[in-house]
RNA sequence: GGGAUGGUGGUGGAAUCGGCAGACACAGCAGACUUAAAAUCUGCAGUCCGAAAGGACGUCCGGGUUCGAGUCCCGGCCAUCCCA
C-alpha cells in the first residue's frame, strides 16, 4: 500500500507536528519511506531479469568479500551500479543485475585462529549483515541467483574446472622456489606480492622450494597481450599495466661454451647488439649448470660456492634483487664467446635468480647499469662496443652505463653497424652457428594456486602409492571440504585431518592420500560471472544456452586494484573456456570495464585502525539512503576518489526536502501539455528536458557522470522556485512535479516511488520508460550572441536563435563597446557559429 | 629510468565537437521571516583597477598552431598509479 498518510518524526511533541503541518505540508520522513519500500520491493520481486531477454544488459559488479560490514565507499561502487541498472531498465533494456559472495579467503581462517569462530560461521554471518546493507541502500539485485563460492554447490564446479584444466596439461604440481609468507604461513602468487611484501599483511615474503600446483597461464601470454588491443571499452590505464604486468620482450636465446666441459649456459638478451661488450657471465646459485662445473674447478671455490647459495636460501626475491647490495663470486671458471671464442670468466651472483628467463645473463657492464655497477665493484673489465651516433672522438671514458641504441665499435665485422642493424644481423649470425635463435620471452610466470590453508576449495587430486598422482573422477565431485577442523595458524590444517586426506585410490582402490592444498580465492572469481547465468544447474558449470543469451557482461564496474589479478586471470579462463567449445562468440568475458574510485575520509582511506569508517547503518540514520546515494553520485566523477564530507551530504538532504516540498504542493493546476507562454515556465519545462537528457547521455555514452545530471535535477528545482513564486498555480509547475519521479528514480529509488504513488499510480515507478527528451522543448527562444573583436569580447547581445551571419553582423555593428573597440574600422574579417558567436577581426 | 592518468575559485567540481571559463553544490557574506536561534526563502561572490560604465589579468609553468586554446602540438614542473 502506498504511504499515503507517513507521520512525521516521532521524538517532537504533538503541538509542534501541528504548527509545522498548517504552515506547510508534511516533511519528508525518509525513514519511514525508505524502509517501506524496500520491503515492498523485495516482496514484489521487482527486479528479476527476464527469462528471454530481447534486449540483454549484463551489468556486473565485483563480488565483494563477506568482511563484515559496508562503509560508504562500497556504497558508491554499487550505488553507481544501482543506477547504471535502473537506468538501463527504465531505457528497455533487459538488465542482468546479480549479486554474490567471494566467501572463502584468509579473513575468515584468521578470525578462526584470533576469536575461535568457525569460518563458515563467520562467513556466513557476514554475509546475512552485508545482504541486508546492499537491500538497506537500496540496491535493485536479482537476488535468485545469488552465489556463494564456498557453498558445495558452487566450489564443486572450480574442482571440475580444475580438472579439465589438469586433462589440457593447464595444471600441474612441480617444485618450485616460492613467495613464502612467513605471517599468513602460506604461499603467495607473484601478483600478490607487493614490492616484496605479502599484499595481505605486508610482512617480508621469503623464498622456499616447494611442490605446488600452477596453472600455465603463460600458455597465454601472446594471446593475453594481444587481446588487449580488442578492449576498446577498458580504460587504457588498465590495459597498460596489463601490458606492464605481461612484460613481452624480443630478443635473442643463446648460449656460451663452458671452458673444459660440453655443458652450455643460456642467457636471454635484447642487446644482441652488445655481444661483443660481454665481459662476464653471471649465473644463480641455483643454476644447474654448477654441478658440472664442481668437475673443473678447485673444492675450494666449490666450498665457497656452497656457502654463496646457502646465505641466500630463503631471502626473497626483493631483498635479492633491489635491496641487498650486488655481490658475487668468480667460480674459477670460464665461458666461451659465440663469436670472439674469447674466455669470459663465470661468476655466481646474488642478483640473478634462477626462476627468471635462464637462470643467467650476459654482463655487458658498458651498457647496462646493473652490470656496471657490478663490474665496478669486483674489478671486471668494462668494454664499450656501442658509441652515440655523434661520439667524440678520443671517445671519453664511461662514467655510467650507456644504455641506449648507437653505433657499434670493436665487434669485429659488425662494427659500424646502427644498434637495431647489429641486432639483426648478430642474431643471424647466431642462429647459422646453431647457438643462438630469436626468442621471445615474458615477464608473466605461471599462476601458482597452491595454498596451505583450509578455508579455500580442496584440490581434487589423490596421491596412490601405486598410481602415483591421480585425479578425483568427475562422479565423486565435491571433495567436500570438512567441518569442525582445528585452525590454530600452525601449518596447513587440513594435514591434521585424517578422515579428510585418508582415501582410496580412484585408479586402484589402493590407499592414498589427498591433496591437502587449497586453492587460491582467485580461481572462484574468475569464472563466477558464468554461474549467475544458471546458478542451480547441477549438471554443469553453467548453461550453455544461458551463456550464449547473456554473455559477455556489457558492463562491468569494480576496483583499479584488480587490475592484474583478477582481471587478468579471468581473461585466462575465459580464453581456456572458449577454446573448449564451452561459451561462444568474443573470447573476452567483460565487453566494457569501469573503474570507480575510492571514497576517503578526512583526506584518508577509511580504515578501522584509523577510526574513521563512515558505515552505511549509521549514514541511513542519520540522512537516509537517498540522500547518500545521491551524494556519492554527486560528488565526483564516478571515476574519480571522493572525499566523504558531512557538509556534503547536508546539500543532498537539502534537495530531497525540496523535490518532497515542490512535488507536493497542492495545486489544483492540470499539467501543462509543455507548450508555455512565460518565459520562465518555458524555462522550467526546458528544465524538465535538459535533465532526462542528460541522464540518457550519462548512461548510454557510458560515461555515467551522473554528477553533471545531478547538477542538472537541482537547476530543475530552481526553475521550480522561481515559477512558483511568479505563479503558484502554473500548470508548468505541475507538470515538473509530474515528470520529477521518473527523473530521479534511478538515483533516489524511494523518494521517487513515494511521489509517483502519491500521485496516484499504482505501479512501480522502476518500471516506467524514462522520460523521452524533446529537443524542440531544449531549443532556447531568445539566445545570447557574444560578439568579440580581436578575439575579446566586447558585447553580449540578446536576441532570437537562427539569426543569419548578416543580421548578426548588423547586429553587432549597432553596438556602442563593439563599434569603440573596432576603433571606426571596418572589421577585415569575421567569424560566425551561428546562433552563439561572432569574431569580428580588424 | 619506462608507461598510464591527471593539474580549473576558499572546497568538490562544470565546460562531452577548438567558440560566453567557473554551471551546480558545499563553505562564506548580506537581507527577509522569527522574541531569538535553527530551518526556509532572496541576493552577492575568480583576482586587480574603477563611483560606475568599463578595462586589465586569469584554467600548473614556458613556447607554438589558430580569427579564437582549459580543450590541439612541443618542452618543462608537480601529483597519483603500474612496471623497472
Amino acid at each position: 500500500m502506498p504511504l499515503f498518510h507517513v507521520e512525521c518524526a516521532q521524538r517532537k511533541g504533538a503541538a509542534r507536528r501541528f504548527a509545522i503541518r498548517r504552515r506547510m505540508p508534511e516533511p519528508y520522513d525518509f525513514r519511514a519511506v525508505e524502509r517501506a519500500w524496500q520491503e515492498r520491493w523485495s516482496k514484489e520481486r521487482l527486479y528479476a531479469a527476464s527469462s528471454a531477454p530481447s534486449r540483454k544488459y549484463y551489468l556486473l559488479e565485483m563480488l565483494p568479500y563477506p568482511s563484515g560490514d559496508l562503509h560508504v565507499g562500497h556504497a558508491k561502487n554499487y550505488t553507481l551500479g544501482d543506477a547504471v541498472a535502473r537506468m538501463m531498465r527504465m531505457l528497455g533494456h533487459d538488465v542482468l543485475h546479480p549479486m554474490g559472495w567471494d566467501a572463502f579467503g584468509l579473513p575468515a581462517e584468521n578470525a578462526a585462529i584470533q576469536r575461535g569462530i568457525d569460518p563458515a560461521t563467520w562467513t556466513k554471518s557476514n554475509i546475512a549483515n552485508m545482504k541486508r546493507q546492499l537491500g538497506l541502500i537500496g540496491t535493485s539485485y536479482d537476488w535468485s541467483r545469488e552465489i556463494t563460492t564456498c557453498d558445495p554447490e558452487y566450489y564443486r564446479w572450480n574442482q571440475w574446472i580444475f580438472l579439465r584444466l589438469y586433462e589440457s596439461g593447464l595444471a600441474s604440481k612441480r617444485e618450485a622456489p616460492v613467495n613464502w609468507c612467513p605471517h599468513d604461513r602460506t604461499v603467495l602468487a607473484n601478483e600478490q606480492v607487493v614490492d616484496g611484501r605479502c599484499w595481505r599483511c605486508n610482512n617480508l615474503v621469503e623464498r622456499r622450494n616447494l611442490a605446488q600446483w600452477f596453472l600455465r597461464i603463460t600458455a597465454y601470454a601472446d594471446r593475453l597481450l594481444a587481446d588487449l588491443e580488442k578492449l576498446g571499452g577498458w580504460p587504457e590505464r588498465t590495459r597498460a599495466m596489463q601490458r606492464n604486468w605481461i612484460g613481452r620482450s624480443e630478443g635473442v636465446e643463446l648460449s656460451f661454451g663452458v671452458a673444459g666441459t660440453d655443458a652450455r649456459v643460456a642467457v636471454f638478451t635484447t642487446r644482441a647488439d652488445t655481444l661483443f661488450g660481454v665481459t662476464f657471465v653471471a649465473i644463480a646459485p641455483e643454476h644447474p649448470v654448477i654441478p658440472t662445473l664442481r668437475g673443473v674447478i678447485s673444492k675450494k671455490n666449490a666450498a665457497a660456492i656452497d656457502a654463496f647459495a646457502e646465505s641466500l636460501r630463503s631471502k626473497s626475491e626483493l631483498e635479492r634483487t633491489s635491496l641487498m647490495e650486488k655481490t658475487g663470486l668468480f667460480t674459477g671458471t670460464y665461458a666461451v664467446h659465440p663469436l670472439s671464442q674469447e674466455r669470459i670468466p663465470i661468476w655466481v651472483t646474488n642478483y640473478v635468480l634462477a626462476e627468471y628467463g635462464t637462470g643467467a645473463v650476459m654482463g655487458v657492464p658498458a651498457h647496462d647499469e646493473r652490470d656496471f655497477d657490478f663490474a665496478h665493484k669486483h674489478g671486471i673489465p668494462i668494454a664499450q662496443v656501442i658509441v652515440p651516433h655523434d661520439a667524440p672522438s678520443p671517445l671519453p671514458p664511461l662514467r655510467e652505463a650507456f644504455v641506449e641504441d648507437g653505433r657499434l665499435i670493436a665487434s669485429d665485422d659488425f662494427t659500424g653497424m646502427t644498434s637495431a642493424r647489429a641486432r639483426a644481423a648478430i642474431t643471424q649470425r647466431l642462429e647459422a652457428l646453431g647457438t643462438g635463435r630469436p626468442s621471445v620471452q615474458y615477464r608473466l610466470r605461471d599462476w601458482l594456486i597452491s595454498r596451505q590453508r583450509y578455508w579455500g576449495t580442496p584440490i581434487p587430486i589423490v596421491y596412490c602409492e601405486r598410481c602415483g598422482e591421480v585425479p578425483v573422477p568427475d562422479d565423486a565431485l565435491p571433495v567436500l571440504l570438512p567441518a569442525n577442523v582445528s585452525i590454530t595458524g600452525e601449518g596447513a590444517p587440513l594435514t591434521l585431518v585424517p578422515e579428510f586426506f585418508q582415501t582410496t585410490c580412484p585408479r586402484c582402490g589402493g590407499a592414498a592420500r589427498r591433496e591437502t592444498d587449497t586453492m587460491d580465492t582467485f580461481f572462484e572469481s574468475s569464472w563466477y560471472y558464468l554461474r549467475y547465468l544458471s546458478p542451480r544447474d547441477d549438471r554443469a558449470p553453467w548453461n550453455a544456452d544461458e551463456a550464449e543469451r547473456w554473455m559477455n557482461v556489457d558492463q562491468y564496474i569494480g576496483g583499479a586494484e584488480h587490475a592484474t589479478m583478477h582481471l587478468l586471470y579471468a581473461r585466462f579462463f575465459y580464453k581456456f573456456f572458449h577454446d573448449s567449445g564451452w561459451v561462444k562468440g568474443s573470447d573476452e568475458p567483460f565487453e566494457r570495464l569501469f573503474h570507480q574510485g575510492f571514497v576517503l575520509h578526512e583526506s584518508e582511506k577509511m580504515s578501522k585502525s584509523r577510526g574513521n569508517v563512515v558505515g552505511i547503518d549509521e549514514t541511513a540514520e542519520t540522512y537516509g539512503v537517498d540522500a547518500m546515494r545521491l551524494f556519492l553520485l554527486a560528488v565526483t566523477p564516478p571515476e574519480d576518489t571522493s572525499d566523504w564530507t558531512d557538509d556534503g551530504i547536508t546539500g543532498r538532504v537539502r534537495f530531497l526536502n525540496r523535490l518532497w516540498r515542490l512535488c507536493q504542493r497542492e495545486s489544483g493546476a492540470r499539467p501543462s501539455d509543455g507548450r508555455e507562454e512565460a518565459s520562465n515556465e518555458r524555462a522550467l519545462v526546458r528544465a524538465v528536458h535538459v535533465a532526462a537528457k542528460s541522464a540518457r547521455e550519462e548512461t548510454l555514452s557510458r560515461r555515467f557522470h551522473y554528477n553533471v545530471t545531478i547538477a542538472k535535477l537541482d537547476e530543475l528545482l530552481n526553475a521550480m522556485s522561481d515559477v512558483e513564486r511568479a505563479d503558484p498555480q502554473s500548470p508548468a509547475l505541475a507538470y515538473a512535479a509530474s515528470m520529477l519521479p521518473l527523473l530521479v528514480a534511478p538515483f533516489a529509488p524511494h523518494v521517487a516511488e513515494e511521489l509517483w504513488h502519491r500521485a496516484g499510480h499504482d505501479t512501480s515507478v522502476h518500471l516506467e520508460p524514462y522520460p523521452e527528451p524533446d529537443e524542440s522543448l531544449i531549443a532556447l527562444d531568445e539566445v545570447t550572441l557574444v560578439v568579440q573583436v580581436n578575439g575579446k569580447i566586447r558585447a553580449r547581445i540578446a536576441t532570437r536563435p537562427g539569426l543569419s551571419e548578416q543580421d548578426a553582423l548588423d547586429l553587432a555593428l549597432g553596438d556602442a563597446n563593439v563599434l569603440a573597440h573596432l576603433d571606426g574600422a571596418q572589421p577585415r574579417k569575421h567569424f560566425y557559429v551561428p546562433g552563439k558567436l561572432l569574431n569580428l577581426v580588424r
